[in-house]
DNA sequence: GAAGATTGAGGCTTCAATCTTA
DNA sequence: TAAGATTGAAGCCTCAATCTTC
């Protein structure tokens, strides 16, 4: 009736997936905490903003942006609904598919997610990337993304990560005041 | 006004830190996913019957509960209402402080967690720790270690974490077909 | 007054159903 | 009929308020 019973966890596997199961319980909430606070947008809506900044014209398709932000179509349709009534993004018929919708970054959603970003990558340098060894870094990105290659085997979330995109280039506004 | 613009991420920091987030986002949905469907529990549920089984006499005060399920207190209390509702589990006032609430293991709830455990286990193995190498293990339970003494000081969650005990006992009910 | 715990309201996610266009 | 997207209901989490006991 059951299936055989798989092998229990030495300890080193018990070690390693305590440990992750872990991260990823807290880590969202970290990221969350810092961003609602600093910047009044949840880690999905950073990304959300940060996908449709990377994106030609800073336009995606809702499909698009679901699969790179890695949301079912249903939470980024109520996500990206909210987003709009605060002006932070707008969406418009897709002119080649009239079944499509095209999403944008506003002026405003822009001004958002520039001032969203210095507080972001201070966060996630001091909790997390200083945290670990240079090689450590290059072990843990290598083990995270055999993973991925399992639990997302299209590879829909890499494909240009809003959050690291928009780490990636956060100087723009540093030079304003 | 805008504190020191911390510099960008290098492209080892934005792999690691993609990737990493990647996991942190997906890892959760497989792990509900696969729990619910075949055994009627959430993630949380499970971690949770996996506490009190690995407690003494099966027994925790709600807010000792909370840390080792790094639950907020109410988030706790909903969730001991609908398995008790269920009759999972079961609480009673603690004799020896009359604030407190002691929840534990029914037979009924013990049952549950013996049936999820092996389905459970085999999906950690397969989509997780299969994926990659002994060396890697090592190394991903480095460094998520050194990450969750950032964002977890006091290391609440790693306290006999029970997925992880759970996973480590599994056979008792195994032999019995 | 502080600690342990529960409750209720509000917000977000999920799921199924729906609508429109290709 | 399928693809793209939206909607509404239900469930779960968070936050603030509350209640009881120390």
């Amino acid at each position: 009736m059951t299936e055989s019973a798989p092998r229990p966890l030495d300890e080193s596997e018990s070690r390693a997936w305590t440990s992750l199961i872990a991260v990823a319980e807290l880590l969202p909430g970290v990221l969350d905490s810092q961003l609602q606070r600093d910047a009044g947008l949840s880690h999905f809506e950073y990304m959300l903003l940060g996908a449709l900044r990377d994106a030609p014209n800073e336009t995606l398709r809702m499909t698009a942006l679901a699969a790179r932000t890695n949301a079912t179509l249903p939470r980024l349709s109520h996500v990206a609904s909210r987003l709009e009534r605060r002006g932070l993004i707008a969406r418009r018929p897709c002119p080649e598919d009239g079944r499509a919708t095209n999403a944008s970054l506003t002026e405003a959603g822009g001004a958002a997610l520039d001032a969203a970003v210095p507080g972001h990558l201070a966060t996630v340098r001091s909790q997390v990337l200083d945290t670990i060894s240079p090689e450590q870094l290059e072990q843990l990105a290598g083990a995270a993304e055999a993973i991925l290659g399992r639990i997302d085997p299209f590879g829909r979330f890499g494909t240009a990560c809003p959050s690291t995109s928009a780490l990636a280039q956060p100087d723009e506004q540093a030079e304003a005041s």
